[in-house]
DNA sequence: GACACCTGGGCCATCGTCTG
DNA sequence: CAGACGATGGCCCAGGTGTC
């Protein structure tokens, strides 16, 4: 037996050794085995409670090369979008017994691919993956050659053959222009978002609510930019400044239109009264800011338990066909679209 | 011989240590 | 210096022991 002053955790070993048994019958014990008797059960576990005995599954993955690590990659924790998209991520996996391996990328390929590669030493039993801006067509192959399973989320690299969970993001843009348009304005900006598929998407909802009004598509008007709070203020005050002056701006996303609700304010105009916004995603926070945000609604918590789901059965099953979940956009009217002079 | 109970050895990946 | 070997912790499997 090893030194009671150690602080080497105790193992099966331990157990084994201080009730007089065998480490396959202790083992079996503490799986539950109806093979072994009660009296035997309970020396073992009176054993392992003296001991302060505590199970190793690291131990157990080694023994049957198995996995409970599930590593997640995102690229944006200021948004608040992805901290709640983790969390719906997050409960589905823990619930399915799994651990989260959590990475931040900050929208740089080279640190995903080395957070990657991370996970992968790590033995990750799969991968979630919010795609940094400029991620290669060609990742989603080289994991899958790794044996990883992988889905990819919110952001697709597009057309391919893999599992994917995101917004329909064209339909959802769509819906919001449809909605300032509907109020009278004609005469609309479209705030952040700087490339991508994506940007692509939502941009081509913008277009097609436009062109069903018989409107213009004026370049102009579109000021891309990163999508931040930073950049929301910035494209903002760039738009306010065009002549003649908008009087509505579809936001890439929530936070954009949170920077842009800060220019409208330094100028002495507040949103829903002298200019109207619509955000995208609908976080917890657009029904708290100032105005309540009008914004697109994909729930973000339940894309991140689908695209856990997704995961989870393609573990299960690896070779079943790709699955893809788009969340149904819905438009929330809020204050930010009220009214306007 | 049948059955219940229990055990030893091997396995997994990787590192450090030992041996030739 | 290279290769062999042991150690790690828990699970699985084949098989040993004891009792009826």
């Amino acid at each position: 037996m090893r030194n009671p002053n150690s602080t080497h955790p105790v193992t099966i070993l331990d157990v084994a050794a201080e009730a007089n048994l065998s480490k396959s019958t202790v083992s079996l014990v503490l799986k539950g085995s109806p093979l072994i008797p009660a009296e035997t059960a309970d020396r073992v576990r009176a054993a392992a409670s003296k001991l302060g005995y505590v199970y190793n599954s690291r131990a157990g993955e080694l023994r049957d090369g198995t996995s409970k690590t599930i590593g997640v990659v995102v690229n944006d924790l200021a948004n608040p979008f992805f901290a709640e998209i983790l969390v719906g991520v997050e409960r589905k996996l823990v619930e399915a017994g799994y651990i989260v391996l959590m990475a931040h990328t900050n929208e740089d390929v080279d640190r995903q691919e080395q957070v990657l590669q991370t996970m992968r030493e790590q033995g990750a039993a799969g991968i979630v993956l919010c795609p940094a801006y400029g991620t290669p067509r060609t990742l989603t192959k080289e994991v899958e050659a790794w044996g990883i399973p992988l889905v990819v989320m919110v952001r697709t690299l597009g057309p391919g053959k893999y599992d994917f969970a995101g917004g329909d993001n064209e339909r959802g843009i769509y819906v919001a222009t449809k909605h300032l348009l509907d109020a009278g304005h004609e005469r609309i900006g479209f705030l952040g978002g700087l490339a991508g598929v994506v940007l692509e998407q939502r941009l081509n909802g913008f277009r097609t609510a436009l062109a069903e009004r018989k409107l213009r598509f004026d370049e102009e008007l579109v000021v891309r930019a990163k999508p931040t709070r930073q950049s929301g203020y910035e494209t903002m005050c760039a738009l306010l400044d065009i002549k003649p002056r908008p009087t509505a701006a579809v936001c890439y996303n929530d936070v954009v239109a949170f920077g842009a609700m800060s220019a409208l304010g330094e100028r002495g105009m507040h949103a829903g009264r002298d200019f109207a916004l619509t955000g995208f995603d609908n976080v917890q926070d657009a029904a708290h800011s100032n105005p309540p945000l009008t914004t697109v609604d994909i729930r973000p918590g339940a894309l991140g338990e689908q695209a856990a789901s997704i995961l989870l059965s393609r573990i299960q099953t690896p070779g079943q066909a790709r699955q893809m979940f788009l969340a149904k956009p819905q438009l929330v009217v809020r204050k930010s679209t009220g009214a306007v002079a």
